[in-house]
Parts: C-alpha cells; structure tokens; sequence
RNA sequence: CGGGAUGUAGCGCAGCUUGGUAGCGCACUUCGUUCGGGACGAAGGGGCCGCAGGUUCGAAUCCUGUCAUCCCGACCA
C-alpha cells in the first residue's frame, strides 16, 4: 500500500462529481453525504469503490494507525487473504463461520480444496507464531496488517457502517504469561486512545462481549451517533460504561404478590405481560415469563430451552448464548426461539404458548425427533428471587396466581441473562443510574487467552523447558468505517466538517471568478506557497460560478477555505473555517500562518 | 432466512388503475447572457422501461416466473 501522498490537486482534475440530490438507497448522513460529496459508490451490495478522495481519508487514517502501532513495538506484516479451511477446522471455528449464519465467503479451488476469504486473521497468524516464535525469550511479540477483509454480512446496510469488504486493521499479540498480556492490552488501549483522538473522534470505550471472536476480557471502542447500531449503557459519573450486550445494573425491586392462595384462574391472554397486568391488576414484576429457545449444537441434538424471567425483565441473549455454552460446555451455532411451526415439524403436541409456566414438563419433548427430550432449563437471578409469582398453567388461558418454586417443583439454575436497562441502578454505586446512548464499533481489544493456541496447537517453550501454548490478545480499528463514523459525527446540513487530520486535503484555495486575473494569479500563488509549506491544498480552478465552489467546498468538507476574490487586487482573501462556519479577512501574507495555526502539526 | 417495499436516461422521480410508438427535474454537450452561496435563455445527446416467458393486432402498463436493490429483525471492525 503506497501512503505517499501528492499534497496537491486541482479540483478540475480531481474527477469530483458531487450530486446535489441525495441517493434513494441511503439511509444516515454519513452515507448520503459520501455518496453525495463523491467519496464513494456502491459497486454490488455492501461492496464500494473509495474513490480518490476518500482513499486520501482511509491512507490518512492509517499513517496515524501505523504510527501508533509502530510506536508500541508492533511490527507490520501482511498475510493472506484466502485461507485454507484445515487452519479453520482445527480451531473449531470453519462450521460455524460457513454454514448457519456464518459470514465467511468461502469457495473450492481446482483441486476442489475448500478456501475461505478471511474476515479475520487469528488462525494464520497463530499458526504461522507457533512455526516462528519456539522459545519465551523471543516474546512478547504483537503483529499488525492493514487489510481488506471480508464478510458476508446478513444484511449489509449505511455505506461502509457495514459492508460486506472492508478495511481492517488488525493486531494479535503473543505471550509468554498472562501478565504480559495484560500488559500489552492496556498498551493498547492507550495506543487506542491516541489513534482516536488524532483522528478527532468522541470515542468511548466500554466492556464489550467477546462475541464470535472468544476470550475473556474485551472492551469496544464506541463513536458516540444516533445512528450506532450499539446500544451503549453508562453510568451518569462515566466511571461504568458498557455495550447492553454485556452491561450488568441492579434490577428494579419487584412488587410483592398480596394475593395468598395459590389457584388455577382462567385468563384471556393476547400473549402480552402488559394485557395480562392489566385483566388481572398485576405489576409485570410479579409474574414468570416462559421463553423457549432451541440451541443447534454442533454434531448433537438440538437442545430446547426453557427459560424463565420476571415479567418486567428482558432476555439478553448474548448472556444467554453464553450462559448455554458454559453449561453445556460445547460449541453452540446458533439458538433461536422454537415457535409453532418447528413444533409441528418435530412431530410434537401443540404447547400453549402464553400460557407456559416454569414446570413444563418434558413429557411434551418424548415424541420428537431430532430434539433432545428433556428441557434445559434456566432463570434469571430476578425470577428465582421472587417468592411468590403468576405464571402460566401450561394450559391454553390457564394461569397460577401465587405460586412458588416449591409448589411447582424445584427452582431452575439461576443465572445473569437479562438485559441491564436504562434507569437501572448501577451496580458500583447504588445512587448511579444507566443512562442510554447509540453507538459505532470502531474498534475491539481483546485478551484471548489461550484458546486459538490450544486449539491449533501451537506453543513455544518456556523457562522450565516444557511446551506452553501461547497467552494472545487481538486488537481490532475498522478503518473504513471509521472513516465514516467521523463522517456521521463531523457534518452538518452543508456536508462534511472533516477533522483536519484526516480531511482529504486541509485547505482549498477558491478562484471565485477565473476570468479575473488578479484573483487567477493570487490563487496561483497561494496554492504554490501552501504547497511549498506542506499543507495539502486544492485549487478550485474550475469555470463555475463561485457559488458552485462554495457549495463542493462545505460538501466535501475541506477544513479550511481560502476564497480569493473580489479584495485580490489588494491582496486580501476570506479565511474560512468550515465546522465552525465562521470566516475573515486576511491578507495573502498571513494565509500560511493561519492555516498551519488551524489546522495544527502533530 | 422471516416480514415490508421498489426496479423507467448517470442521479431523483412521474407514467401503470383505464394497454396505442416513453416523459419531467438535476447532470451532460454547444451558443449567448450572467459571474461571491448549487444562474438564465436557446438548441442538442442519452432509455431493449431489471430479465425471461405468456395474454393481445399492439405491453413500461395485464398475468406467471426469475433476478437485483432497499427498509425492519438475527450478525459485526
């Protein structure tokens, strides 16, 4: 990748074309305003071309990746992007990735061996590690490549938000013990930290699930934007901040049930808490919701489950995934609701759906087929804590009012599976409640442990000279994206207010009226002095109406514009801040000074 | 994959109900006027109406199939 750049351009030799009306397929404003500012365009779905200026963004993007990366020891590398499945299957993950809703795209080559196109690199990279790194002297060592990556996302959307190739930056370090891994993660998380401030992003970092990637502890990095797909939880003091996935809060108190004899009523459920509260006067905390979910387990039966909640709680099924997956100790692919329709095709009776209580019994699994035939079954902390409840009666209209655990046989496990909301209570401070905002995962770090290298089976040797599989942490930047993150935090109803560090050019000189030569030549002139001070400077020198000029130069969001007109005879210009809208008048011996004063030199 | 919608010029859209030789705005080309916030006038160029079948004397329009794209959910840098 070539990150020299040209440091100037004439805007009528830069192939600008920018559309006055905003595409129909675009949905956020980052997107509108990259199409719109002729940064971008959609080849197929989820798959853009990055045009000139936009390349400028994503190569400025990653000098200050690389020079943050450089500056912690990493070392660059490359490596491939097709990958041989062997490497996949003996981390376990190759199943998982293609069939289901996996999102790798993957393909069989002459010989008809199965290849993958990477959406992520730990399997080469710990691989080739175990062939390199043998003995604990030669760690730690972290790696980095800047690389395209691809996934076949389910539903590719908002530009480059998510796209189905993408730019990726992506480090994974190796350690002799864990401590060197700790040490390496909060080497990154300062690494991080800079990157994003050079970049002139508001990012947050929060506790993240370690997802499809594994390990144990992560944290995402978090542009703050209506338009996030994450739903961030903070504490109003900032000191906890969490993806909903993963956040934890205190749960609102539950109402006591008064009602003492326990009974069978007839109720005329929708299968709604709230219809069911209101016919028969209850709070939804007083009432055991029932959800069953099927999890696909890799080369067994299908599992169902049975999970209990409060009626006032929602299922977290990241926590779910996960909770499922330690208890049953094996790989998960995927676990969706069980809804009328796969009943049926299991050859099981029909379950009274809003009506299901706790002790369902498993006697309504003896007839299926491919299912396992007993119920898993789970609660949240919130549900076995109630002492007395409403649930269903496992009967079609049909609920029990006050029942315990003890009436309707024992209590389930209990576990942390619901969603933290806002509102609740913090969990380090009492008086600290969840605020919620919106989101954009510009990066991830993670300390994976040993997983990858236990499952491939690399390892080096340690101090004692036994073989030891290799601590390792990744470390995630979506360039591309974040490239359009600043986008949807930095713009107004004009365009883009690129931050100056990673504008495509940090000045753009405007010849307002090419016809007078005054203001042709003092254009001339200051665009050479910008350049012979490297600044990266644009020279409207287009025949259009100034109008026009001003129009491009506030959509493509030059930080800086220096207009040259109708004072060029007496050497003055207008001096233009693009974010905040603001301008003066200068004389062409100060421009220099002013631009490299805005626009800073780090 | 489930639910909803849309495919007509590079972009944004109308026309389809009620079949009759394809239209508007922007963009593009030429000329003239204009010239500091997306100018005006005149003249032009550009379309197998997503694709394939069918109905019909005749299909952008009706029917069937198919493909693609977008929106809502699961996925994630």
């Amino acid at each position: 990748m070539n990150l020299s750049f040209t440091r100037t351009m004439r805007v009528s030799r830069l192939m600008l074309v920018t559309l006055r009306e905003v595409p129909a397929d675009a949905e956020i404003s980052s997107h509108k305003l990259l199409l719109r500012g002729g940064y971008i365009r959609r080849v197929t779905s989820g798959i853009y071309a990055y045009l000139p200026l936009m390349w400028r963004v994503l190569k400025k993007i990653i000098a200050i990746v690389q020079e943050e990366m450089d500056s912690t020891g990493a070392l660059e590398t490359l490596l491939p992007q097709l990958q041989p499945s062997e490497l996949w299957e003996k981390s376990g993950r190759w199943q998982g990735y293609t069939e289901g809703e996996g999102i790798m795209f993957n393909l069989k080559d002459r010989q008809k061996r199965r290849l993958g196109l990477g959406p992520t690199h730990e399997e080469v990279i710990t691989s080739l590690a175990g062939e390199m790194l043998r003995s604990y002297r030669q760690l730690p060592i972290t790696l980095y490549q800047t690389q395209t990556k691809f996934r076949d996302e389910i539903r590719p959307r908002f530009g480059l938000m998510r796209s189905r190739e993408f730019i990726m930056k992506d480090a994974y370090s190796f350690h002799s013990n864990e401590k060197s891994l700790k040490k390496t993660y909060e080497v990154m998380d300062e690494a991080y930290k800079r990157i994003f401030k050079r970049c002139g992003l508001n990012v947050l970092p929060v506790d993240a699930d370690s997802g499809a990637i594994g390990g144990v502890a992560s944290q995402e990095f978090m542009v703050t934007a209506e338009a996030g797909e994450d739903l961030i939880l903070t504490s109003e003091d900032s000191s906890y901040a969490a993806n909903q996935e993963k956040a934890v809060s205190i749960p609102k108190e539950a109402i006591p049930l008064v009602n003492p004899r326990e009974s069978i009523i007839k109720t005329n459920f929708s299968g709604k808490i709230e219809d069911l509260c209101l016919s028969l006067e209850l709070d939804p905390s007083q009432i055991i919701k029932v959800i069953l979910m099927l999890a696909i387990i890799e080369e067994e039966k299908p599992q169902p489950i049975l999970i209990s909640l409060r009626g006032d709680q929602q299922l977290n099924e990241v926590k779910l995934f996960n909770t499922i997956t330690s208890v049953l100790k094996t790989r998960i692919i995927e676990i969706s609701p069980i809804t009328p329709e796969n009943i049926n095709l299991e050859c099981l009776p029909p379950l009274p759906f809003g009506s299901i209580g706790p002790d369902l019994s498993d006697e309504i699994l003896a007839g299926a087929k491919t299912w396992s035939t007993k119920f898993l079954r789970v609660a949240d902390y919130t549900a076995t804590n109630l002492e007395s409840f409403v649930c269903g009666a496992n009967e079609i209209h049909r609920h029990k009012v006050c029942a315990n655990w003890e009436s309707i046989g024992n209590k389930p496990q209990a576990f942390d599976i619901r969603k933290a909301q806002a509102g609740d209570k913090c969990i380090h401070n009492k008086n600290q409640k969840l605020l919620a905002k919106r989101g954009i995962e510009v990066g991830h770090i993670f300390q994976l442990g040993r997983k990858y290298s236990e499952a491939l089976g690399t390892n080096f040797t340690n101090e004692s000279g036994a073989l030891e599989a290799f601590w390792m942490g990744c470390y995630g930047i979506g360039v591309s994206r974040l490239a359009q993150a600043a986008v949807e935090q930095n713009h107004d109803e004009a365009g883009i207010c690129w931050p100056s560090n990673i504008a495509p050019f940090e000045a753009i000189v405007v010849i307002a009226n090419m016809k007078d030569s005054n203001q042709l030549d003092l254009g001339e002139k200051l665009y050479q002095v910008l350049k012979d001070n490297k600044v990266d400077a644009l020279l409207d020198d287009r025949q259009e109406r100034a109008g026009v000029k001003f129009k491009d130069a506030d959509l493509i969001g030059i930080p800086i514009r220096i207009v040259v007109g109708r004072d060029a005879k007496e050497g003055n210009v207008e001096f233009w801040d693009r974010s905040s809208r603001t301008s003066k008048l200068i004389n062409e011996n100060s421009v220099v000074s002013e631009v490299i004063s805005v626009i800073g030199r780090d």
